[in-house]
Order: structure tokens, then C-alpha cells, then sequence
DNA sequence: CCACTTTGGCAACAGCGTTGCGGAAGTGCA
DNA sequence: TGCACTTCCGCAACGCTGTTGCCAAAGTGG
């Protein structure tokens, strides 16, 4: 809604006023939509690009449609034209594709002991990125420094992109991504109702976004080509100092009305099992964190293939995708572990198995996924934020 | 997109051609868009009625707009003006309600061992109901001839709905709902494979539209008016032979992509427990139906509150109904047993308890869901079928 | 009776995707 | 080389959307 008027007032991303359920469609609100639908689709071709008549195939729209809107993508610097394809016995189909360096975004991601900060351009691809210890624990201000500090340390866009669109913020949560307020962060009780998405807001001069670390993982991941891109339901399961997962459902990143979706470690595999810090009894995480804890990543992988095979049916996802630090550092034995569970319940419901993978993107992959936070909205994949009507 | 035509080929509602992700939109689908809006208000406001500027508070669109629209959708005959509210100084506002017999729907729901019908108007009133003995597990042939004359026996609908708009069909899963194809129901292989959707559609010369039983239910009560009906996310737990779900996220029903979500009766809760009918070990459904068998109502209400737990951490959901033969039978126990899991969940989490509720509309809550499968899409409830823009 | 408030229809309008049509730019055969 | 054919794609006219400006209608209150 709000145009990003650069250099102005800190525009922060209007927080849907009133919860006009779902809401009304105007002209401008159409044209977005389509536009939106170009773009992501040649976000999708990337580099190689797409023609005319395949967007049109692709959107549903009219030939004639994608013409004009092609045309004011193309005044407003977004597209481009990129060769031709072979002919097929007629006039060869002209290509256009998304141009990279259009627009930056930046993602941050706020670990417990480390920031990290990207800078992403139309594709999602990185441009630059800046890495430095950091501590959550610290106080609010400091760690808030910090962070703008990280931000600054990126070098300013090139080109058209000069100031990047916004900011965005993935750190652990649980944390309210609507008002973009932290609650009780495990560990760090003197958070409990900052609003960090504001202080960053006013301290950088952007629009600031936040999410929880798994939430922005998850929506990476749906964004990009490979796998997990082309699949319309999946769940990442984050291992780590804890236990987490990022929901996309039906193509869309589902966080619950509290921002709290994605609470995957505290359900009970073990009835009046082993204490877990959550205060109840056989919760999946303490199961499987005791089991990394003595070094049995085989039994961790089971009681996480255990769950995973739950959450499979019971949300009926088309894939399986494995991240987190403890996962990362050696993703064999995780990945064997759940794939074997998956395929055990897929024989018992003869059904097909769910596939497994680990998440690509290694280290980075949490802070892209937070810049994705800011793109992904020009792209109709998710809701508030910039969307192509306001760039004309 | 195909209108019904009424009296010509069964018009069976276009399952969507390939899957053009998010469609394209042009000027009949906002007109549409925005009508559903109009309706769905008008749905919820029921025979009190809103008038032009609540209806245009609540959808955001400009009075004019509204006008218009109300306009054209009294032409079709869907609403009417029903009287006006009292003065607060100026001209009093004009109340509009929808025309309750404008339309029919008729809902179907094949149980084990008993069919029920349901005539239901626009508002979700049933207007009359047939029930009968039934057994699932005959010849198919005898199965759709059975179905087809429990909706033959309901009488023609009275007034300008005279022919229903189309059929919606409850039945135990699995079944795939874009397809309209049964898959091994439990207990009933024979039906693997049998496009029943298909089947009755011909029979009867209806659209018609099939759908697991516990989805159909949370359909039902997330388009009622009362609890339920204003959560944005809930989940539906039927105890009854089994243990399912159904998932209303983000006020939209959520099938999964094999219509095969809501799964919820086979999570493990105890690793290395009894054995399931499924194959698996110490899964929610076998824990629970063993302590229903003994006459345990309180330990099964705390298997399934321990089940509800994960559930509402994982969704982060604004409220879960009990519903299905065995909790109806005895509602008490098993609410406040899952009730008191929900809370201590609350309490380790610091956050609001999740409220619990059982279903209510008894015997006909599957039944009337099953009917809001033709009805919903008209109020933009859900996405195929007949919506507003079909029927000027 | 009159000033004021509030509702809601009429008419003009900008802008969306659609349709009809024709020129541009290739291929392939004579 | 020339010509018929195919395919792509932009111009122009069009129908229809929600929006805006305006004014009549229908109440209240002093």
C-alpha cells in the first residue's frame, strides 16, 4: 500500500489495520496481481529467461495481457529483453528475463552467537555478505547496535538498486512477526516484549520485517529453483540448540496468528518419558537432543524421523527438508535416519514416500531466506510489504 | 468457470486444467471476488442483515462499490433489503439479507453404517434432512444407488432454487478430493480406485464434490456463525472408529495436496508402545481407542489432549473441537480432559490456553458440512465450484 | 419550519484485460 | 530469388471494473 518513498520517514510495512478477512480487489490491486504473477514466474526462469507466450501459458493471461504488462515492467527497470529463442517456423519468441541488480534486499539473521547479513538482489542471489561473533544475551541496545551495525557493514547497492527495499530480520523465537515484537527467546527472558522490528526500523532508516529463523529458512526454500522450490507443501525441520520447524503449506508460508506455528519439538513421542526443559515429559526434543548429546545421531535421526513421519501425515507435506547447525555438520546419517522412518509409514498407508533432502545454502541459508522476507511480496508470495503496483 | 447449466450435461466442476499456481485475474474474477466478499458478509450477518456502509467497513471496498454490487446481486435474486436501522441523526441505513431458498445445496454424508442427506439454503439452514441405514462395505454399484435415493428422497427444493446447486459428499478416507476417486477406505478395500464423484454426478445429472468426512466437518463449522465459525485456524478432532482431523488454516480449509492432511490418529506418542492397527507402534488412535474399549473416557481424553498439545504448538491454532460418535456419546470428560492438557501446555509456554469446544449440530454436523462444499465457494470459501460471477 | 447530518443513486472517468486486426520476422519449398 | 506460410506481437477500439464528484432523499433536533 504504503509507496516506499526513499529517504523519508522510516516506512515500516503498514500492519494490516483492521483484519479485513480477506480483501477487496480494486484495479490497482489486479494489476499488482498480475504483475506480481510475471514476476515470478521469470524469477523461476531466472537467467535463462522466458517468453511472451510462456508467461501467458504459465499466468493464464492473454498474450496481449503479458505484452502490456511486460511493457511497464520494463519502464520501471524490473525486466528486460534477453535474445531470442530459435524459431519454430515463425517469428522467433523474445525472451525477457528479471533484471538482477533492479532492486536489493537485505537479510539478517540474529544467532545466538553470531549475525549474519546478506544482500540479495532480484534473483535472490547473494551480492555481498558480512559475518561477525555476536551475543543475544547481550542488552537490548547493544545487541540492536549490533545488528544496524552488521546492515552498514554491507557495502551500499550498485546500480539502480542503490537503497535496498527493506530489512529482513530472522532470529529465534518465539517472537510476534505481526507487530514485530519478541517474546520469551529461549534463553533470554529480557527481551520479552521488545519491539525490535521498530528500533531497527528507526536506527537504519528501512523498512524492517522479522520473522523466526525457521519461518525465514522455510520461505528460502520455497523461493528457490531446486528442491523444495517446486513443492506446493513442505516442512523444514531445524536442528539446533533446540528443535524447530518451518511450515509452507499450499505455497504458502504458514505462521499461525501468533507468529507460533512450527512448535515441532515439544510434542510427545514418549508418554511419561524423560523431563524436557519445557517442563513436560518425552518431548521429541529432549529425545532426540539427549540423543546428539551421547553422540547417537542414528537414534537422534530415528526419534526425528519419528516425528517427521507424524507432521508427514498429518499435514499430508511433498517433502521433507532437514537444516540446523547439528544436522549441517554431518547430514548423512539425519537424512538415512527420517528417509527410513518416512518409507516405513509410506509401506504401511501404501502410499508413495515423502522425499527427504538437507537444505542447501549451508550457513547463509537463514539470512537469504530473511531477505526473501522483503522480496517475496513483489512477488505475490507473501502478503504485506512492497508489491509491483507501488514500484511503477 | 463453466456455469451450471441447468438440466443439460452433468456439469461436473472443472477440476483446475494444469495447475496455473495462483490464477491470473481479470475483470470478471475481481467482479466475482468482490460479490463473494459482499456475500460471505451477508452470510455471517444472517437474518439480521447489514447494511451498505457496515458492508463496506467490513470488505473495505467504497460505498458505490457496494451499491453496485448489492445491486446487481438483488437482480440475480440473492439478496434482498430487509428494513432499515434507526436514525443516528441522518437518513437511516438500508438493511440487506441474503434471500435465504435463492439457492440449494444438497450435503451427503456415507457412514459406515448409515447414509444422511440434507437439503441446506444459502444461510446453511437445513431445510430438510433423510436419514437411513446404509452399509459402505457392499457392491459399489449397490453403494451409489443407495446414495443417489437418499438424495432423491429429499423433496425438490420450494421457491426459485428449485434444482440444487450441486451435491457435496462426506465420506471416511482416505479419497482423493481433486479427483473425486476413493482410495483403500479402511476397512472397505474394494473401493480403491472408484471415482465415486464421477458415479453419483452422472447418476444424479448434479455437480457434485467429494470430500473426506472430518474435512467436510471443519468446513461446517468454520462458515458457522458461532464458535468455531470466528477462528481464523482451528482443528476438528473426530473420535469415532478412528482418530482424524480436519484442519481449517488461515481461514481456509487445508487438504494437503492428496487431500490426505489431517492424518492425526497415527502420530506416535509412545515410542516402542502397543501395537496399531496400522503397523506402527504406540500411535495416538490405538492408545486412545484402548482406553475407550475399557471404559476409560478420562485417559483417553488425556491421550488425546497430549495429541491436542502437539497440534495446537505445531498450528498454533485459535481453538480445537471434539466432535465424532464416541466423545458425542459423553461430551464432559473428554473436553475437560483435553481442556486440561491444553492448559498445562499454556502454562510451561506462558501464553493463552487454547480454547476447547465440542462440535455442535450433533448428528448432521458432517452432513451440513458436506452441503457448505457446494456452498462455500459461492461466499469465496473455497476455491472451485460455482462462485457469484456464474450466476448474474 | 429550518438547519444539519447521513445515506445512497447518477454520471463522468481512469484504467484493467479482451478482442480484432495487421505488420514484422522468421522458415521452407518451388 | 521469390512466394506462401507460420508465428509473434503491438495498435486501437471496447466492455466493464471500482472511483470520484455531485446532488437528491430522508431522517433528527432546535
Amino acid at each position: 500500500m504504503t509507496p516506499v518513498s526513499p529517504g523519508s520517514v522510516p516506512a515500516v510495512p503498514a500492519a494490516p489495520a483492521v483484519a479485513v478477512s480477506p480483501a477487496a480487489a480494486n484495479l490497482p490491486t489486479l494489476r499488482g496481481h498480475n504483475a506480481a504473477l510475471v514476476l515470478d514466474l521469470l524469477r523461476a526462469a531466472g537467467e535463462a529467461g522466458a517468453s511472451r507466450s510462456e508467461l501467458a501459458e504459465g499466468t493464464g493471461l492473454t498474450p496481449q495481457a503479458v505484452s502490456k504488462i511486460t511493457a511497464r515492467l520494463r519502464d520501471a527497470g524490473l525486466v528486460a529483453q534477453a535474445g531470442h529463442r530459435p524459431s519454430t517456423g515463425g517469428k522467433p519468441r523474445t525472451l525477457w528475463r528479471l533484471v538482477r541488480d533492479a532492486r536489493h534486499a537485505v537479510g539478517l539473521h540474529l544467532d545466538r552467537d553470531e549475525v549474519t547479513a546478506v544482500l540479495v538482489d532480484l534473483l535472490g542471489g547473494v551480492v555481498a555478505a558480512h559475518r561477525a561473533p555476536f551475543d543475544l544475551g547481550a542488552p537490548c541496545r547493544a545487541v540492536v547496535d549490533a545488528a544496524a551495525g552488521a546492515v552498514r557493514a554491507l557495502p551500499a547497492g550498485p546500480g539502480r538498486g542503490g537503497r535496498p527495499l527493506g530489512v529482513g530480520v530472522a532470529c529465534p523465537g518465539p517472537l510476534d512477526h505481526r507487530t514485530g515484537v519478541l517474546r520469551r527467546v529461549t534463553g533470554f527472558p529480557h527481551w520479552d516484549g521488545h519491539p525490535l522490528r521498530d528500533s531497527l526500523s528507526r536506527r537504519l532508516g528501512l523498512p524492517v520485517v522479522l520473522d523466526k529463523d525457521t519461518n525465514a529458512a522455510a520461505l528460502g526454500l520455497a523461493l528457490r529453483g531446486g528442491e523444495g522450490g517446486g513443492d506446493a507443501s513442505f516442512a523444514y525441520l531445524h536442528l539446533g540448540t533446540g528443535l524447530g520447524a518451518g511450515l509452507v503449506l499450499d505455497g504458502v508460508l504458514y505462521r499461525g496468528r501468533r507468529t507460533g506455528a512450527g512448535e515441532f519439538g515439544h510434542q510427545v513421542v514418549q508418554l511419561d518419558g524423560p523431563e524436557c526443559g519445557c517442563g513436560d515429559r518425552g518431548c521429541l526434543e529432549a529425545l532426540c537432543l539427549a540423543a546428539v548429546a551421547r553422540g547417537d545421531a542414528a537414534g537422534a535421526a530415528r526419534v526425528l524421523g519419528t516425528g517427521a513421519a507424524g507432521l508427514a501425515g498429518l499435514l499430508d507435506v511433498d517433502r521433507v527438508v532437514l537444516g540446523g547447525r547439528t544436522v549441517l555438520a554431518d547430514p548423512e546419517p539425519y537424512r538415512a535416519g527420517v528417509e527410513r522412518e518416512l518409507a516405513a509409514r509410506a509401506a504401511r498407508t501404501d502410499g508413495r514416500a515423502v522425499p527427504v533432502s538437507v537444505a542447501p545454502g549451508g550457513t547463509r541459508l537463514v539470512a537469504r531466506g530473511a531477505a526473501h522476507l522483503v522480496l517475496a511480496p513483489l512477488f505475490g508470495r507473501l502478503e504485506p510489504g512492497t508489491r509491483p503496483e507501488d514500484l511503477g
